[in-house]
DNA sequence: TTCGCCAATATGAACGATCAAGTCACCTCT
DNA sequence: AGAGGTGACTTGATCGTTCATATTGGCGAA
C-alpha cells in the first residue's frame, strides 16, 4: 500500500476514505492529499475479499424488443448503471434464454461472490425466480410486482400501469371521445391485467359504456390489426383505442388505414411504453411513458437498503407513468360540441405515488 | 476452504480446477467430486486479488438509438455478454455521456483493477480513447476501425460497411434499377465514408452514372425526407435510394409518399442496419444487418488474446454484413425487359472475410 | 546400495484491503 | 495522585486464492 508514504499507517489510510471523522482534520488532509497525489485507488478485489461484498450488481439483459416492451427495459439498464454507480456500485450484465437459465447464472454469481444482489426484470405469474432468490437469502429486488403472489414477499418497484391507460381513456375522455375501446394481452399476465383494469375503471368512473369494446389477444401488430379490425367492423364503432403497448396500437392505425379512416384524425390511438417507434411513426402516436429513470433510482436504493441489512420489511413502491400526447389522439369528430366533460390536462411531470414503508 | 474435506490439500484443489493434468486420474475424480458435492466455486474476489485478473470486461452502453444505429449496440451488448460468459468471462457495463467522462471510468475501473479490459463502441474521427488507453497499458479492442489513424495501433473488429452498401446496389442493379441514389452522413464520419464508398464503387464497376445521385446530411427521418425530395425533382428521378442508416430510408420512403408514388412499387429504398423498425413499417424495408453476434464473438477472442500477452501484434478484422431483401426494394417499374446485369443473388448466411493475422 | 530424477502432493507466503484489538498521550474526575 | 476515559492512531490477523518452493515416495540406472 503506497499511500504509507504519506507518513501514517495503514488503517489510518483506509479510515481517511470509510471512516473520515475518525481521523484529525490535519492528518486527514495529508492523507486525502498523497491519495490523489498518487492516484490511488483501493483495490475492488481485495477489498471484496475482505468485506465480503463487491458492490457490483447483477442483472439480466432482455431482448431489446422483449414482449413488446419496445425499450423500456433497455432504458431501465442505462439509468440502472447511472444510479449505481452514483452509489459507488456498478453493474454486471448477463444474457439469457430463460428463466432457469437466469437461475443458474444467480447461483454461479452469488456462488463466486461476483455480486452482491440482483435487480430482477420481467416478473410474471408463476416466476420461479423470486422463490429461488429468497429460499438462497440472496439480496434482489424486482422491477414488477410479484404477480399472483404474497406482495410482502420481497422488495419490488412498479409502475402504475392502470393509472396509465386510465390516464388515457381521461385523455381521449377530454378530446369528446365517447366509445373508447381497449385492446390488451389475453387475461392471466399481471401486466396485462392491471392495464385493462385502467381502462375499465377509468370508463366505469366516466359512466362510459365498456361492454363490446375490448378485444385481448396476444401483442404484435398483426394481432393488434386483427383485433381492432374486428371493433372496427361492429354497427357502431368505436372512436378511439387504448392499447396495451405500442406494437398493438401500431396494429390499429394499420387497421383504421385499411378501411380508408384517418388515425388520429377520423379515430384515435394511444399506446403504451413510448417506444423509439411511437414517435417515428405517422401519425406520430401519443402514448403512456413510464418513469424509468425514477424506477431505476428507486430499484437502487432499496437494493441498497436490503444490503445494507437495516432494511427489515420488503418496500413496495408503484410509480406514476404520464401521457405523452401526439397526432394519433385528437379531437372526436364532429363531437367538439358535445363535449360534456371538462378538460382534464394531461400531466407532463413525473408524478410519484409511494406506498408502505 | 472447505473442499479440503476430500482430504488433500489446498493446492492440489486448486490444482483440480486449473491444471488438472498434474493430479493423478483417482484424486482428481476424488476432489472434482466433493467439489461439486459441496457446490463450490472459487471466490472471485480472492482469485482476483492473487492473480491479478478479474475475468471481467467493461464496455460502454450507449443509448439505444444512438446516432441512428438502431438498436445495433444493444445486440452487440447481448452478443458480448454470451459470447464472454461462454468464456468465463462477465461483462461490466456504463453509462456515460461523453468519451471524456467514459475515460473518467476507465480510469476508475482499471485503478481499483475491476474489470481487464474493455470493448471500445463507436470508434471516430478524432477518438482520444484509443490514445489514453494505449498510454496507460491497458487491454482493449475497439468495435470499429481508428479512423483517420494508424491502423495498426491497436487491435479492432469491424463490419465492412463498403460491402453492405455495395450489395444493395448490385441488389437493385439484379432488379433492373439503373439510376441508383445514395443517401449518407456528410463527408468526415469514417463510418458514412466508408459506405459511401461502396456504393460509389459499385455504382462505376457497373457503370453507372453517380453524378447528382448524391445527398449527405445528418442522420434522421426528416434529414432523409428532405434530401430524397430533392433527389426526386431531379428532372431524371432515381429510381432507387441506398441509405447510410434506416432513419433515412425511411425519410426516403416519406419523401416518396408526399410525391404520391409508392414506396418499394414505384421506387425502391434499402436501409441499413437492420433496425427494429425495419421490419415493422410499411412496406417492410430492405436493409443491409449487420453481423454482430461474429462481431462480438470476434471481440471477445481478440480481447482474451491480448489479455493473455501471447497476441503481438494488433488484430484486424473485418467482417461481412448482408442483405436483407424486403418489399421496399422490388424490380424497377418499366424495365423488366430491360435488365442487362444478370441476377446476384443475394446473400443470406454471414460471409466472414479475415484480414491480417 | 546409492544416487538422481520425476510425479504427486503439501506448505508457507503473498495479493491489498478491513476488522478487532492494542498502544499511547492527554484529560478529567475524585 | 491514581483511576478511568477518550481521541488518534498503530498493529496483528484475516478474507480465499494461487505462486513458488518444499517434501515425499517410487523407480531406474550407475
Amino acid at each position: 500500500m503506497v499511500a504509507k508514504r504519506a507518513g501514517v499507517s495503514r488503517q489510518t489510510v483506509s479510515n481517511a476514505a470509510n471512516a473520515p471523522h475518525l481521523l484529525r482534520p490535519e492528518t486527514l488532509q495529508k492523507v486525502l492529499g498523497t491519495i490523489d497525489e498518487l492516484g490511488y485507488r483501493p483495490s475492488h478485489a481485495a477489498r471484496a475479499l475482505r468485506t465480503r461484498s463487491t458492490r457490483v450488481i447483477g442483472c439480466r439483459l432482455l431482448p431489446s424488443n422483449y414482449g413488446g416492451t419496445g425499450g423500456v427495459l433497455d432504458r431501465l439498464l442505462h439509468a440502472l448503471c447511472d444510479a449505481a454507480r452514483s452509489k459507488g456500485y456498478d453493474v454486471l450484465t448477463f444474457s439469457v434464454g430463460t428463466d432457469d437459465e437466469e437461475i443458474g447464472v444467480f447461483e454461479d454469481l452469488l456462488r463466486r461472490g461476483a455480486v452482491d444482489g440482483f435487480v430482477l426484470t420481467n416478473t410474471h405469474h408463476g416466476d420461479v425466480r423470486p422463490n429461488w432468490l429468497l429460499a438462497e437469502g440472496a439480496r434482489f429486488v424486482a422491477f414488477g410486482r410479484p404477480w399472483g403472489r404474497d406482495q410482502a414477499a420481497h422488495s419490488w418497484v412498479d409502475v402504475d400501469g392502470a393509472s396509465g391507460t386510465r390516464q388515457a381513456v381521461e385523455h381521449l375522455s377530454a378530446l369528446g371521445h365517447a366509445r373508447v375501446a381497449y385492446l390488451g394481452l389475453p387475461e392471466g399476465n399481471g401486466v396485462g391485467d392491471d392495464r385493462y383494469r385502467g381502462w375499465h375503471d377509468a370508463m366505469a368512473a366516466l359512466g362510459a359504456p365498456t361492454k363490446g369494446l375490448v378485444a385481448r389477444a396476444e401483442d404484435g401488430i398483426a394481432s393488434g390489426r386483427a383485433m381492432a379490425d374486428q371493433l372496427l367492423a361492429l354497427p357502431i364503432q368505436p372512436t378511439a383505442f387504448v392499447c396495451q403497448s405500442d406494437t398493438m396500437a401500431l396494429g390499429a392505425i394499420r387497421a383504421i388505414e385499411d378501411r380508408g379512416l384517418r388515425p388520429g384524425e377520423d379515430i384515435s390511438v394511444v399506446g403504451f411504453d413510448d417506444s423509439p417507434v411511437a414517435s417515428l411513426w405517422r401519425p406520430r402516436l401519443s402514448s403512456v411513458r413510464q418513469p424509468i429513470e425514477a424506477v431505476a433510482q428507486k430499484l437502487v436504493e432499496v437494493l441498497l437498503a436490503e444490503l445494507s441489512g437495516l432494511q427489515r420489511k420488503p418496500s413496495r413502491d408503484l410509480l406514476e407513468p404520464w401521457l405523452v400526447a401526439r397526432e394519433s389522439s385528437r379531437r372526436a369528430p364532429g363531437r367538439a360540441d358535445r363535449v360534456s366533460i371538462p378538460d382534464v390536462p394531461v400531466r407532463v411531470a413525473t408524478a410519484k405515488t409511494r406506498f408502505s414503508n
